[in-house]
DNA sequence: TGTTTTCGTTACTTATAAAGTCACATATTC
DNA sequence: GAATATGTGACTTTATAAGTAACGAAAACA
């Protein structure tokens, strides 16, 4: 498959949402990403779920935050995608019958398994607020 | 893409090649593996550059491993094979120029890295023959 | 010498999941 | 009622590993 890249994106709506008042279209939000509005409409859908943004319908509509960015943690963000597939490799086979195969499987797995603790870890230490918070002058100076 | 079970697979490989003095062909190999010899091959082929396994051609020719596996790390195994993309999740473009764009792919990459040195770490911390010595006795009995 | 076996490699097709696109119903504002 | 937006279903495109087919080269065997 492609690159999953719906993390970094909607981290990069979020931090964008939060410097205006005012809703932002699903068009506007496609232009940012070099995507269509019916794409983020629906990858939007799980922030909404989540109560993390809210979506307005007909003239000055659009999203806007519903929670404060330094309330919601990366790994919040990524749950509210659905968790998406983490790892492009994977083991062999589910319920493998020969004990050698099993082995490699569970090796295989546990080094996995491990990897993506620490993700889950790194994700949970931060906040989205956090990602800006150490450069927002020099984010104030390029708006 | 397909999930990429390469790792488990020669792993399980190696372990068979442990198991026997004769060459394995790479039919053989392919009907363990559930694919065809081809792809064995190709698989395999990091593993020779690596000098992991030996294979020779012609009359009883095939694989035979070239190294104890007690010497050979996952972590070598792994990078024998090219060393594999790891993570299906990735950032949304490689040098944006929007600010918060890159904050959002900072701390992506961030959190992507430390997973991938986690899994580097458990996978050096193991060989081959690890895999299967808690479990030598079972695994005699089933041959 | 010639046939068989086996690897090594190239070229091509298939499978899978996200990205991307299109269309339209629904809801809201003007 | 017209215009603007979301919500959603159906479909196409893209990227990459898996899978397949074919064939030359090398080794063994008769």
């Amino acid at each position: 498959m492609r690159t999953d890249s719906r993390l970094p994106r909607v981290l990069h709506v979020l931090l964008h949402l939060d410097q205006t008042q005012d809703p932002v279209t699903s068009d506007q939000i496609g232009k940012m990403l070099n995507t269509n509005p019916s794409l983020v409409r629906r990858t939007m859908a799980g922030l909404r779920e989540a109560g993390f943004v809210g979506a307005t319908k007909g003239h000055g509509g659009g999203w806007v935050l519903a929670k404060s960015l330094d309330s919601i943690s990366l790994a919040e963000v990524y749950a509210a995608l659905g968790s998406p597939q983490l790892f492009a490799v994977g083991k062999s086979a589910d319920a493998p019958t020969c004990l050698l195969e099993q082995a490699a499987n569970r090796a295989t797995s546990a080094a996995l398994e491990a990897a993506r603790e620490t993700f889950q870890e790194q994700l949970g230490q931060v906040t989205v607020a956090d990602l800006v918070s150490h450069h927002a002058q020099e984010i104030r100076q390029h708006q």
